[in-house]
DNA sequence: AGCACGCCGACT
DNA sequence: GTCGGCGTGCTC
């Protein structure tokens, strides 16, 4: 009997000889097996008469399995666990790693190494039958009764009563509409629930739900995120494995949390970028939800203000049932203008006088104003006389000037230097500030209206009156609602132009959750060279089914997501001698990709420091096996290039 | 991830 | 001549 193991480690499964004292059902338990000369835990997946034969390499010198441990996970789990390898391209062992394995062989086996025989009895079904009986006295109103039957989350709750797959997407009014929904469909269970996982994109955001279900579910409701410490995440998963914990509320990877019987999972404000991890295994944590409900039967509800092309996509194909319909919703929102700045007289001023007039009246009723940039800095460098725009050296991208500090800077590389005199293009010395930047607009502000202005950074609280605020990002947390009496996007072109397929949507989203911080009755400017432009049109209409509508035929003729899939290859090198090159080619070239558009590879500049050259290659399809073939296929082959470090990055956002 | 093996610089 | 730098590669 053999079994294969997987190690929280870079390595895909390992193959073990099962020691004949052991009893054969180890699919889903904790082994500890030698590995490089020491006992390492690993997880069972799969158990066998015959090694596996990997290939043409017969395995000689196969070791014992030395000692067995809990149950962690149930079949259903292990299913996930390979889909999550195979579909983010990612040995098994990385994806293990990334679900708390660690955490979970250091609560269950080292703390108290419990042997094969104690573990029928372990202390974890003890604790479950504990909880279970202690909530038997509590009395409970029948299961079927459901307290607001008009209420479409009935839908919801019936759906996670039947334990069955699901999806459901939420198109909420408002982020305080998202929460209240969640806290509704508890209600209307009568919090008879278990397993629940609810994530948030961004870690200050879970102490707001948190604070919420205390009351109904104490301590039954556990933490989870990036930045707790280890000896604390360790104490979370214990509670988690052991039952004592059921309700989990975290961030992206609380996903992978080891939750038993998960019967809902919640993703609010599911359009956010951050539910996307940039290095390791680069998941996205509202697909991965949707993955993990179906395979373990649990309902899911994704929710957003705006939600993303592809959710709402997936809710017209009939993927995901919609609910809410405040894409109807247009009362109670502030007007949207646009201000066209095309034919503005002061060129060289990044606020326009419409807008500025809009300041001047809001400071005399004592209101204040808003003011969203997109960059930090004073601003571009741009020569008058050709055009050309500054960059840097190394990465091509444009140089931001700091006025204060009196340099240069490059926003990618990091790399700094004193403010260019004349243009690198023409030899010219008519080089002016271009757009506007944090810095530049506090200094008009300042100029036009001889107050001190406040600029945000995330842990300013704001309570008393400040006429203007500056901010590059909205993650303004401490900004109650409706605060400000008006808000100015001042470079919205630059938003709309962004390299990104989905910088329409990426505005639109911005936007939205902009309105949610100015007055129901005030408004917000957007200023622009293109009022034509129609996705305008539909963010100052509210209208989202417009939107979703253009954006959707769009990416279709260009075939983009949803319509196509895509996978991203970074490969990155010391050097980068023309063999390197020529061998990426031939394997291209011998791997005869049909039904697969292949884009690259392109240099573009590294962004790993040990690193100096990268090449990018997209890989794009309708077919969605095809596709993934062909990339494990291609990155077999590619890996064995000497030198090389390979990031795959499957649905990428940035591109 | 670790830990070994391996090929070039400064030392008793 | 050796000690040791950490770059590459393997782990059933």
């Amino acid at each position: 009997m053999y079994a294969d193991v997987v190690f929280p480690l870079k390595l895909p499964p390992l193959t073990y000889r099962v020691p004949s004292h052991i009893p054969s059902d180890l699919k889903g338990r904790i082994v500890k097996a030698p590995l490089m000369n020491r006992g390492c835990y690993g997880l069972v997946i799969d158990v066998t008469d015959a090694p596996e034969k990997s290939g043409n390499t017969i395995l000689k010198n196969i070791k014992d399995i030395e000692s067995v441990h809990q149950r962690l996970v149930s079949e259903s789990t292990l299913t996930f666990l390979k889909w999550l390898s195979e579909y983010y391209l990612m040995p098994m062992g990385t994806a293990l790693k990334s679900c708390f394995f660690e955490e979970a062989v250091e609560s269950a086996c080292k703390i108290q190494d419990i042997g094969y025989r104690r573990q029928e009895t372990g202390d974890r079904e003890q604790d479950v039958k504990d909880r279970e009986n202690n909530e038997e006295q509590i009395p409970k109103t029948e299961k079927s009764e459901i307290r607001n039957p008009e209420s479409e989350f009935s839908l919801v709750c019936n759906s996670i009563k039947e334990k069955n797959y699901k999806s459901f997407l939420l198109h909420a009014p408002s982020v305080s509409d998202e929460r209240s929904s969640l806290f509704e469909i508890f209600k209307n269970l009568n919090s008879d629930i278990n397993g629940v996982i609810i994530l948030v994109p961004e870690i200050w955001q879970v102490e707001r739900i948190s604070s919420i279900l205390h009351g109904m579910f104490g301590d039954r409701i556990a933490i989870l995120h990036s930045r707790m410490s280890r000896s604390k995440r360790i104490e979370t998963i214990n509670r988690i494995i052991s039952g004592k914990s059921d309700i989990i509320i975290g961030t992206r990877s609380a996903i992978l949390a080891p939750v038993k019987n998960l019967s809902f999972i919640a993703v609010m404000s599911e359009h956010s970028p951050a539910y996307k991890g940039e290095e390791g295994l680069r998941y996205n944590g509202r697909d991965v939800a949707v993955m993990r409900g179906f395979t373990e039967k649990s309902c899911v509800l994704l929710s957003s203000v705006c939600p993303s092309t592809e959710s709402f996509h997936n809710s017209i194909i009939g993927k995901y049932t919609l609910l809410g319909n405040s894409s109807k919703k247009t009362t109670g929102r502030p007007e949207i203008k646009i201000v066209d700045t095309r034919g503005s007289r002061l060129k060289d001023i990044s606020i326009s006088g419409e807008v500025l007039k809009k300041a001047k009246e809001l400071l005399l009723k004592k209101e204040t104003f808003l003011f969203l940039v997109s960059r930090e800095g004073y601003s571009l460098i741009r020569c008058n006389d050709c055009g050309y725009v500054a960059r840097c050296s190394r990465c091509r991208i444009p140089l931001v000037f700091y006025k204060g500090k009196s340099l240069v800077r490059c926003n990618y590389c990091g790399f700094e230097e004193n403010v260019p005199d004349h243009c690198e293009e023409c030899n010219g010395f008519n080089l002016k500030p271009y757009g506007a930047g944090a810095e530049r607009v506090k200094e008009e502000l300042e100029s036009f209206t001889a107050l001190s202005i406040l600029r945000t950074k995330d842990s300013e609280l704001l309570s008393d009156f400040t006429p203007f605020v500056i901010g590059t990002t909205l993650a303004a947390k401490n900004i109650s609602e409706h605060f400000f009496g008006a808000a100015a996007l001042l470079n919205t072109d630059a938003l709309l132009s962004r390299p990104d397929f989905r910088a329409y949507e990426r505005t639109f989203q911005e936007i939205i959750q902009a309105s949610r911080f100015v007055k129901q009755d005030g408004s917000i400017f957007l200023q622009t060279w293109t009022p034509a432009n129609k996705i305008l049109k539909f963010i100052k209409q509210y209208d989202f089914n417009g939107f979703y509508k253009y954006e959707l035929s769009q990416r279709k003729t260009i075939d983009y997501p949803p319509f196509s899939k895509i996978i991203l290859f970074n490969m990155f090198f010391k050097s980068m001698p023309q063999k390197i090159l020529d061998d990426i080619q031939k394997i291209i070239d011998d791997s005869n990709i049909t039904g697969v558009e292949l884009l690259g590879p392109v240099e573009i500049s590294s962004s790993l420091k040990s690193y100096r050259y990268c090449l990018q290659m997209l890989i794009k399809s309708k077919d969605r096996k095809r596709i993934h073939t062909t990339a494990k296929n291609l990155l077999n082959k590619l890996e064995k290039i000497k030198g090389i470090k390979i990031n795959v990055d499957v649905d990428p956002l940035k591109i």
